[in-house]
DNA sequence: CGCGACGTTGATTTGCCTCAACGATTGTGG
DNA sequence: CCACAATCGTTGAGGCAAATCAACGTCGCG
């Protein structure tokens, strides 16, 4: 059992020590959930009531506007975290889906566990406060990236910092966190942006 | 002495209790800096020693990229946090710039200084997690206004959400800040945007 | 094996940019 | 305190990057 969590103890050590009974304690807080493909674990109007650790899979988390148009604002693969934040931290209703791009094995902790963990281990409150920074700080890349770049220059971004993702999720969801078309991305791609 | 930082006493007391001997001792971690309007505070190439609250006075992190063009990517006034996070997190040179838009009163805490308020009282990894929270949560709606919506939605919204800010910062900040050029904010708001 | 999801390609359109020229306002040195 | 320069904002003309529209190919899955 504790067996399942040994990839998430491993992540958590490289920022934080814990004691033997530190970690079984933070285990006894986790969930192991499976999603199959195409399956949400949050969806709007609903509380993200999880944190969620990748274990194996890939997830997606994105916003339909009025229009229908998807807008991705997160991937997740093996060893990345994923939920609606902003829902997830101010315990009120999620904006976004997130989404299974591959059957995926999650390993969950709830808010009110992450709360009672940071009570009781209060090392944890540096370990939430140092993934959210590095979150931040990707973020803010991306956002500058996105002011300052042309579509293809951040496609030619993404695909060199983040390789195993690209191979991993479909066009669509891609052109989606660029922020561009399906159609755009296609034609880059394949070299039709029409310089030669 | 202690005087000029009651402000931000009170603002951490919105997150945290300090005893009075924390208060004392956080206290005297923390420099007050006045900087001229257009004086930078950091600049690429050097590393962000400080985290700065705004005191009295409006402040602008931005990138000027390949081209010479600026990007913004925040804003600071009363009550606001500043600097080149990615910079200062990491200890590593900054990309941005942060200049003063106004004379500008500033708290400063510099990073060593952070990093021993941390360890002699861990309540402020509590702290530093909370307004990293919703610094990350800000940022993230962002990013999703600037994906899902037009110029124009984007100019609306932020005058609704921050009117004071657009009331004291020039717009060529603000439009760097929005995604788009000076001249098609000038036309925005002139309702030259075409469609009568 | 047939249907729906995904990706491709070309034609056309459009939102916003760039360039350029010109007012207005600010700030600065004489 | 004025004059002049520099900075900032406005407006119009023309252009381009990327969107939209539309049609078709392909693949995976029920």
């Amino acid at each position: 059992m504790n067996q399942d969590f040994s990839a998430l103890v491993k992540y958590i050590s490289r920022h934080i020590q814990l004691t033997p009974e530190e970690e079984i304690y933070f285990c006894s807080l986790l969930k192991l959930t499976h999603v199959k493909k195409k399956q949400f674990i949050v969806q709007p109007g609903f509380v993200a009531n999880y944190r969620s650790y990748v274990l194996k899979g890939a997830m997606r988390a994105y916003l339909v506007d009025s229009k229908g148009q998807e807008h991705t604002i997160a991937f997740a693969i093996e060893d990345w975290w994923i939920s609606d934040y902003s829902s997830y931290i101010n315990q009120a209703p999620a904006t976004l889906i997130v989404e299974a791009i591959e059957d995926t094995i999650l390993i969950q902790l709830d808010y009110n566990s992450e709360q009672l963990l940071m009570e009781v281990v209060p090392k944890f409150e540096r370990f939430f406060r140092i993934i959210t920074q590095r979150s931040f700080s990707f973020l803010q890349q991306r956002m500058l990236s996105n002011l300052s770049k042309s579509a293809e220059e951040r496609y030619e971004e993404f695909v060199h910092k983040h390789p195993l993702i690209v191979q991993r999720v479909p066009q669509y969801a891609l052109a989606s966190y660029l922020g561009f078309s399906t159609q755009f991305l296609s034609k880059i791609r394949n070299g039709k942006t029409k310089k030669s």
